[in-house]
RNA sequence: GGGCGGGUAGCUCAGCUGGGAGAGCAUCGGCCUUACAAGCCGAGGGUCACAGGUUCGAUCCCUGUUCCGCCCACCA
């Protein structure tokens, strides 16, 4: 081994050597691209786009990896496969951004203009924004990075306008003064699913509106007393024996000269306070509907940044809190004020600055969601586009079943504007893709466009199309859309993952993707969301830094089993190193055999007939291996994958396979030299591609030096299924005599024996074929139990004074020459006897029961028969054991 | 208020179409045995939340109870 260590490996994995030097590898050799073959298979995915403002955190981490094992296993198995990257330009959090940083040079974004903000948000992207691409680079993720998109790239726009365009024209968009949610802080209004309920503690105030006759007054409960300011009726439940006398009279508005109406709708709970609601068209969804059924004044009391205006007479100028607090104050002084109550309830948060939304009435731009909707419902239903976890399904269908009109307009400068114009002579609406020089009706040139830009989740929702580029018709829409699957977090399902269908279906006719891999969030050891407040985040970076990309990598993986959450613990992350640096040294050990090989030795794999049963063995769990990780990643368990590679590589290829090869590599035998170290190449082949999806740093370096000059392993092709190599057979007889050595062991631990001491072990066994097994296997079971001599019986005298140890029917001695404990023996015997009778009781329970034998089918009922034969025989070993012990005490 | 998910070993979880309870980590004991002490060998540990039901047979299916988490919702 000294002569040829320049081919070896160093004695640890140094993780982030081998990682720079694997990402420059592939980028060098343009690993990645896309390939667009004739004839083949194909596989594609888009990249949910992170925003360009992102960092990496552990979500990401996840969602990548996944991808990432499903492109590298696709490749490897030849197919056409692409995995296109991006970022989203994400409208309001890079507005945010931007304006933060001028905040720090003491201007806002109204001191440069929009054009020279957007300028600066350009500027911005081109110095921060790639480090978001460059985190998943590091990550590994095989994405054909000269694919990157960005949504407001120049092919992406024209996807969009195209879009807007289109659904215009079906009458699909339309524009009007509807309520919507507004946050004041962004100034913009936000489409339902992008505010945020939280449970506040707040206070429910009950205010005494007196009747305008004089004759009394009612009382009404509100939480934003605020808005009473825009107070334009009062709604009372038309069945409600308490107010129904009330038709006809006004309400005199407190703290105003106005006078408002009651009126009567269904919509009112009699139930809930005293039964009257105050209506405030203008600030309360449910008002304004009530408003519109009743014809209501609409009047807005709050402005577009939640200060009080003009219409709230005295409190004008006032932020909306404040108001309230001084508002409540002059209630009570005045005697209008009932009483104050504390009170819980949902408060609707921005979901990206936190702000309190206001609802209010403005005039936005809208999707007609219902006939898109119905698309994307049916293509679910049908199947065409399958959903995992499949809980999920009732989810999908409850939203999509109430889902509202969307709004798509925001009242901020970054993303795409709206490409819609309005002619200043004749007031012409113009809505057209390229920019249009006058105006269609009247000729006039004096046209202005829209000044709103397109919430950003429109150009998400042409994804998988718009980055294939659409409208024009290319080869890789043809080749890759629909793509295979889209691999996102449950709580971005109807953001993003709806829209993508709604949209994909209406413009391509066809899916966006056939899968729906809907991953867990990741959370920490105790459940709780990851945040910075409370400090319980796990960077992937620091991460990957500390154990290594493809530990990290591991650990997701195995954590990905298909619920809703995943609660990281960074001990699994460290755990796994270990793991990775096992099959690091295990590499390194088979390397000492095969590195001078010539690579025809791999044929003796072929004919596994041929071979000693230990190779038999392990080509047959080799096989098994391949089927459980194939099968796991074709149904999206990756966990599964994980555990069958971990299980597989650990305890049997290294804890067994390795130990028990030993003998064979180092013989002067060639002939099971070159068996050993033939079966040992291709089994280290192919566990190296089976978790090359997973592992992608440590695989590659690895075989970068097994013998015969080899390119990069992710090119390789991946493992097929070896029906040649499974060997039920095999596997039952190498599970005996593993029982037989874990027995020996066994015994060796419980009394003491140091384990480098030579000791000799009778086995007494029931038939001459189980004797001759064992004894053919006595060198390998003397070699790994270190025993001096060993020998096998069937029946026969039995040694006394010895320390037994029952494995099925099959009884182990060791004599100890008087220093057995015979009551320690007799109780551990015992023990074992109860268990088994247990069982067999249960067994011929069974089988004494008629309905059993008459309802249960036929292989069932030979299995228990089975069962109960050897309980049967192992119950009389354990008694023979027993006996023995007894005489000897 | 409605919907969904979950309660399995000390901890984190797996167990996919009902037929002998599993993994990792942690714990205990013993080992520097020629790849690995980031390791090896051995061991202990569970009335599968509770109560019923269906079945020859239930961790798995059905009903109810309870606890936890999430989502949706116009009781101001």
């Amino acid at each position: 081994m000294a002569s040829n260590e320049e081919n070896l490996l160093s004695k640890g994995y140094d993780f982030s050597t081998v990682e720079e030097k694997w990402l420059r590898h592939w980028q060098e050799h343009n690993c990645f691209a896309a390939t667009m073959v004739e004839g083949r298979p194909s596989f594609s995915i888009v990249i949910p786009p992170p925003n360009v403002t992102g960092v990496l955190h552990v979500g990401h981490a996840l969602n990548n990896t996944l991808q990432d094992i499903l492109t590298r296993y696709h490749r490897m198995c030849g197919d056409n496969t692409v995995w296109i990257p991006g970022t989203d330009h994400a409208g309001i959090a890079t507005q945010n951004v931007v304006e933060r940083q001028l905040a720090t040079e003491g201007k806002s974004r109204h001191d440069l203009g929009r054009e020279a903000f957007i300028d600066k948000v350009w500027e911005w992207r081109e110095e921060k924004g790639g480090t978001i691409i460059n985190q998943l680079r590091r990550l590994g993720s095989s994405c054909d990075w000269q694919r990157e998109r960005f949504t407001m790239d120049e092919g992406l726009s024209k996807a969009v306008r195209e879009v807007f365009v289109r659904l215009f024209k079906e009458g699909l968009i339309y524009k009007g003064d509807y309520m919507v949610n507004w946050c004041p802080r962004c100034q913009t209004a936000l489409s339902d699913d992008e505010v945020e309920h939280e449970d506040k503690k707040g206070k429910l105030y009950h205010i005494r509106y007196p009747f305008a006759d004089g004759s009394g007054h009612l009382v009404v409960a509100t939480t934003r007393p605020e808005t009473m300011l825009g107070d334009t009726g009062v709604a009372v439940h038309p069945d409600d024996e308490r107010y129904r006398k009330l038709a006809g009279v006004g309400i005199n508005l407190p703290l105003t000269d106005r006078v408002i109406p009651i009126v009567f709708d269904n919509h009112v709970q009699m139930d809930f306070g005293t039964g009257a609601l105050k209506v405030t068209p203008s600030h309360d969804r449910d008002d304004y509907e009530i408003g519109q059924r009743h014809g209501l004044e609409l009047l807005k009391v709050i402005d577009d940044k939640g200060v009080m205006n003009e219409a709230a007479g005295a409190y004008r100028g006032l932020d909306r809190f404040a108001c309230r607090k001084q508002l409540v104050a002059d209630l009570e002084r005045l005697g209008f004020l009932e009483k104050v109550e504390e009170y819980d309830h949902a408060v609707g948060l921005c979901y990206r600055c936190k702000t309190v939304i206001e609802p209010t009435t403005s005039l936005q731009w809208f999707v007609s969601v219902r006939p898109l909707a119905d698309k994307a419902v049916a293509a679910v239903r049908d199947e065409r586009i399958r959903i995992y976890p499949k809980t999920w399904y009732n989810t999908f269908y409850g939203w999509m079943d109430n889902i509202r009109d969307w709004c798509i307009s925001r009242q901020i400068w970054w993303g795409h504007r709206i490409p819609a114009w309005t002619c200043l002579d004749c007031g012409e609406l113009i809505v057209e893709s390229s920019d249009p020089a006058s105006c269609p009706k009247c000729a006039s040139l004096r046209l202005e466009q829209e000044k709103d830009v397109l919430d950003t989740w429109f150009s998400s929702a042409l994804w998988p199309f718009s980055t294939m580029g659409w409208p024009e018709k290319t080869k890789e829409l043809e080749t890759f859309y629909p793509t295979s699957v889209l691999i996102t977090s449950f709580d971005i399902l109807f953001f993003w993952v709806a829209r993508m269908m709604m949209m994909g279906l209406h413009f391509m006719d066809e899916v966006p993707f056939r899968d729906v891999y809907l991953h867990a969030l990741v959370r920490d050891k105790h459940g709780k969301k990851m945040s910075k407040s409370t400090g319980n985040v796990i960077d992937p970076l620091e991460v990957m830094g500390r154990y290594g990309t493809d530990a990290m990598r591991f650990t997701l993986t195995a954590f990905a089993a298909q619920g809703r959450e995943i609660r990281l613990d960074e001990e699994r992350i460290e755990g796994y190193r270990f793991f990775i640096n096992k099959i690091w040294n295990a590499a390194r050990f088979a390397l000492m055999h095969v590195s001078d090989c010539d690579l025809g030795i791999r044929e003796v794999a072929s004919r596994p007939q041929e071979l000693p049963l230990v190779h038999q063995w392990i080509l047959s769990r080799t096989a098994a291996t391949i089927s459980a990780v194939r099968a796991g990643l074709d149904g999206y368990h990756f966990n599964d994958v994980a555990s069958a590679n971990y299980q597989f590589i650990w305890h049997e290829f290294c804890d067994w396979y390795l130990e028990w090869i030993k003998a064979d590599l180092f013989s002067s035998d060639e002939t099971a030299k070159r068996q050993a170290r033939g079966v040992l190449l291709v089994v280290l082949e192919t566990v190296l591609k089976l978790i090359h999806p997973i592992t992608p740093f440590v695989t590659e370096e690895i075989w970068s030096v097994l013998p015969g000059g080899r390119s990069t392993l992710m090119t390789e092709s991946f493992p097929e299924e070896q029906e040649g190599w499974r060997n039920a057979g095999a596997e039952e007889q190498m599970t005996l005599l593993m029982g037989i050595i874990t027995g020996i062991r066994n015994i060796r631990s419980e009394t003491d024996i140091h384990p480098s001491a030579r000791i000799t072990v009778c086995v007494v066994c029931n038939d001459e074929e189980t004797r001759t097994l064992i004894d053919s296997f006595a060198a390998a079971v003397t070699d790994m139990t270190r025993l001096s001599a060993l020998s096998v019986q069937v029946g026969g005298e039995k040694p006394n004074d010895a320390a037994t140890y029952i494995y099925n029917d099959i009884e182990i001695y060791v004599p100890l020459k008087g220093l057995v404990d015979v009551a320690a023996e007799l109780e551990k015997l015992g023990r074992e006897r109860q268990k088994t009778e247990a069982k067999l009781n249960q067994v011929r329970g069974k089988l004494g029961n008629d309905k059993f034998l008459a309802n249960a089918p036929g292989d069932v009922v030979a299995k228990e028969q089975e069962k109960q034969e050897a309980l049967a025989a192992r119950l009389a070993a354990i008694a023979e054991a027993e006996e023995r012990l007894r005489k000897m005490g």
